[in-house]
DNA sequence: CCCACATGAGACATCTTTGTCTCATCCAAG
DNA sequence: CTTGGATGAGACAAAGATGTCTCATGTGGG
């Protein structure tokens, strides 16, 4: 049946398409439709069928990080067990997503003023809670804001993200880099 | 004498273009030549005169960055005293500049490979040499690369930035809550 | 006063990207 | 085999940004 066949093939293709966008976009994020469509292997007539144009592409991206953040909020069990455990494994869960998160980062910076998407203040409040969380079990000091954790944490992950794409670091540290910069900071420890 | 009179006027202008376009770039990164004429009072055809075109400038603002950059570093004397009290100087110092830092910061994350600025490298050389010196010393844990250091510094400080021109955390805030991060990390300290 | 010179305003061509369109091709279902 | 639908290739105009040009203006120094 065509119908059948016809959903089925716009699926994995429009997933096809996104995941290319979404590498291509992370190391050049000024690229064209012309090289978005090259990099997903399609003609640019195509990939302009499957989103209006580069808005559409690019609010597509957003969705899908935002869907990949909540699902790596979901997978983290931001509520379970000690606060910077949490953090921890939220950091895993996002890692595979970086990537496109980086790039959207940086894409938002330029949305001045414009609508702040609530997919982005959901995930904002789940990753601020976690902090506001650690905070109020003792574990978390609290002279750092729980919003400026937040923002640090984007901002560690970006830069883990970029470094590793630039061949800075290797990519099997960039969880365990993040995590013990986040939480433990730069200074050496007085072992017990 | 007009020679006098033009150089002066030729330096001044210039500089109060570079800071105009630095703080309307800094705010929307793909702002127009006209854009960043209006912002800084003058014609385009001045705009143009001064800096033959749009790459023209961003590489100036480049230029502006480094020097600013390596003036930041001269003043926060980093091979003086302990190595977190350098950091935490060189973050103070800085703090005027992460505006026009973060801008440069997301521009260069699309020169994809391009030709690494020597300015940058030396830059990049001299905070890893401070973070260097505190693991050397015994101040910083060694388990974090000092090249993640100080990329995690140049995150932190875009992040910083952004969350300042955002309203998300209070200025005054900017540089204790960069340094305490990245020194001493989210995790409370057992007080001895 | 006069003049050199920087400036502002704007016209203009060019380039790039984008969005739309047409048409030939291919493939798979019927 | 036939045919509907998706695709690729390419032409096309529109829009935006850029770079270049000319000309009028204003100002400061001689």
């Amino acid at each position: 049946m065509s119908h059948v066949g016809y959903g089925c093939l716009m699926a994995v293709d429009r997933e096809h398409v996104l995941r290319s966008a979404a590498a291509l976009l992370t190391r050049k994020s000024t690229a064209t439709m012309d090289e978005v469509a090259k990099a997903a292997g399609i003609s640019r007539a195509t990939l302009h069928r499957q989103f209006a144009g580069r808005d559409a592409l690019v609010r597509a991206l957003e969705a899908l990080g935002i869907a990949e953040c909540e699902a790596a909020l979901d997978r983290a069990r931001l509520d379970e067990g000690p606060a910077g455990e949490a953090v921890r494994r939220l950091i895993r869960e996002l890692e595979p997503a970086t990537g496109l998160l980086a790039f959207l980062y940086s894409e938002n910076q330029l949305f001045e003023g414009e609508e702040q998407n609530a997919g982005w203040a959901r995930i904002d409040a789940r990753v601020t809670a976690v902090f506001r969380r650690g905070q109020d079990g003792g574990e978390f000091r609290i002279d750092l804001s729980p919003a400026w954790l937040t923002e640090a944490l984007y901002g560690l992950l970006a830069a883990g993200a970029w470094s590793v794409l630039d061949g800075k670091v290797a990519r099997n540290d960039f969880t365990p880099m993040i995590a013990e910069l986040l939480l433990g900071g730069a200074l050496r420890r007085e072992e017990p």
